[in-house]
DNA sequence: TCATTTTTTTCTAATTTTTAACAAGAAATT
DNA sequence: AATTTCTTGTTAAAAATTAGAAAAAAATGA
């Protein structure tokens, strides 16, 4: 059904939930901290992250904020696991950007129909392909498609195309994709969303992409 | 409900206002200084702002200026959050085209109801496209339609025209026209309106756009 | 290390915006 | 009615902004 990645300190936790969302037809995969769990948010993927509060090292509040941060993952759900009384991890983790929270102790089947509805409501998880006018974008594997062609685009490309694709027609203004593409306190020079359009237009064809001076950047749906 | 943007410095306030307003059935989204706002504000369009007066950086009068000179958000909510006894903000601020200033320490029920009264005196977001008498304009992809045809204007011809059109029949005088499209402080010649004009009237029309004498221009509604 | 990706730099081209000069038209004044 | 004055229209061209291209430099990763 959903990828599942389980980030707790605690090894009881993460058995327990391992065997209850895998029973339920999920794909699971566990880290024991912040750290290891990030590495393996990229490498998998997940579409919903349950993130313990209380960790050493990293904590919860930092591991969500960092997943935010992450190019690709802003739309990655992410649902914070609380012990009863710390209320305040709620309103931090709410802030932080986290989608629900979870108290312990946890019981199965509560989690189960929190984590349903959780996928419901985000309607189907972003990492599917994105398909548009003789192109798709499967954020999985990484790989775009073009007119049956695979073509395989570095990071920065393949995140930027992606990112126009998601919403056809709707102008990207630059500090915008900056934003999003390269994350809000990076800074690059002026000329580095040109560059990295054109490599685009050049893989995926000109007319693809169009400018609007002034104001950004975007993927048009149909030929104008 | 409405989609609402929260700056302030302190990780505390913006916990509490994200908390209160998402539980108030908002859309909620925090930045924890003014460059960040400035961004968040053009990706989400909020209707409402709460703005701190006191931030390091760009404080909020400056924050509140500018987005009054960024085109499309003249007629965004904006209400500053200032400390007790900061009687100069609330002037300020004012001043600097806020809407409403809520004193701290934040009571959330009483900042509610203040925000429920401010949306409610605004009616409705007007990021929406506007449609009149065979001219569509939509925001979003930065495209004019005119009877079907779709046109792309540069950004000032687009504003001058947009502003026009968000209310038929009205009539602009020329120092509106300049501080909402051209920014409060921006000084250009006189005739540059005209040219900017002349070049609409070419391009939807001649009778579209009406002259009124010593006041200013309007757009109209239905042919005279 | 070496190859690839990402960023910066510089130069050029294109577009947008503004200016300036003058024409034309209306309103006011004589 | 004629003249002056004020405001807007028109046009062309200059100025400023913005984006594209190409290539080199830096960073990254295998």
């Amino acid at each position: 059904m959903a990828r599942i990645l389980v980030i707790d300190d605690e090894e009881d936790i993460r058995e327990l939930l391992t065997y209850n969302l895998k029973k339920d037809g999920h794909e699971v995969y566990a880290s024991e901290n912040g750290e290891q769990g990030l590495i393996a948010l990229k490498e998998h993927k997940p579409d919903l992250v349950l993130l313990d509060v209380m960790m050493p090292g990293m904590d919860g509040i930092e591991v969500c904020e960092s997943i935010r941060q992450m190019p690709g993952f802003q739309n990655t759900l992410v649902c914070f696991l609380t012990a009863r009384g710390e209320d305040y991890s709620q309103i931090a983790g709410l802030d932080a950007g986290a989608d629900d929270y979870v108290s312990k102790p946890i019981k199965p089947k509560v989690l189960i129909s929190r984590i349903s509805a959780l996928l419901r409501r985000k309607g189907l998880p972003d990492y599917e392909t994105i398909e548009s006018k003789g192109l798709v974008i499967n954020r999985e594997k990484y790989l775009v498609e073009k007119d049956g062609t695979t073509i395989q685009l570095p990071r920065k490309e393949f995140e930027l195309l992606a990112l126009l694709t998601s919403k056809p027609d709707h102008v990207f203004e630059r500090d915008v994709i900056l934003e999003k593409v390269w994350g809000s306190d990076i800074v690059v020079g002026d000329r580095t969303i040109d560059v990295h359009i054109r490599k685009l237009r050049e893989k995926i064809g000109e007319s693809s992409i169009k400018t609007v001076k002034g104001i950004g950047y975007k993927y048009i749906e149909e030929e104008i």
